[in-house]
DNA sequence: CTAAAATGTAAGATATTCTTACCAGATGTA
DNA sequence: TACATCTGGTAAGAATATCTTACATTTTAG
């Protein structure tokens, strides 16, 4: 049936893929960065390639987030509902202060776009 | 004289053994723990085998040491410290996902630019 | 010194990764 | 709409790495 083709479980290669896009970068991009072709990063993130250590640590300072997230431990962890929280938490904690209060007034802005008129039980 | 072999530049493979032999482990009992042969575990120690990212995550695990130091990151430290990062987190677990998806590009825009090369292949 | 345990290494078998190419979806433009 | 461009997914054979077993060397303990 299947013949010596296997899934990784992944969410590395997810985790990975949402920083990317977060730092705003596209495959090719990345693949130079790494000196592999677009394909293995693509494989690299659906989790039908592996990723090295080597490859993992230049990742995650091309991507600036924390290998510790992107293996997945646990770290303090905000909320788990969505798991793009997890990263956009982890995003707020490298802005610098002002862009931190800009982002406190969309984050309300778009609160009261929504529930205007609500009353919070 | 030399056939396509390539020697890594190691400094993983170093720290694992450091960490395993301060564990008190032997190559034979990592590579059970592991589901790895024992010559695995020993060529990835001398640098001639890549570490995934997921045997290092449960390396570090077994040895109980952190992947940062592993990988021979810089102590990176992201400071909690500002209390609006908190505040923040906890606003960003009201945000319905259409505003969270909006919310991650307004920070992606916000991060000082990164590099931008070329692509595709 | 000897025995046992631990580690290093070789070589063919097996599996993964690379490389190139093509395809489809998305996006922007005239 | 039609067209060009960018992006990401995947296929297939070639290239390379890893596995597995076996044996050699080193280390440790008695």
């Amino acid at each position: 049936m299947n013949d010596s083709i296997q899934k990784r479980s992944n969410s590395i290669g997810v985790r990975l893929k949402e920083a990317r896009k977060l730092a705003g970068l596209s495959q090719g991009q990345v693949a130079n960065m790494l000196g592999l072709h677009r394909p293995s990063v693509s494989e690299i993130e659906s989790g039908n390639r592996r990723v090295s250590a080597e490859e993992l640590h230049r990742l995650c300072d091309i991507y600036d987030v924390s290998l510790d997230w992107v293996v997945g431990k646990a770290s303090g962890s905000i909320s788990p509902d969505d798991p793009r929280l997890e990263l956009a938490a982890r995003e707020l904690s490298k802005l610098n202060p002002d862009d931190l209060n800009r982002l406190l007034h969309v984050i309300a802005a778009m609160r009261s776009d929504k529930d205007s008129g609500e009353g919070n039980t």
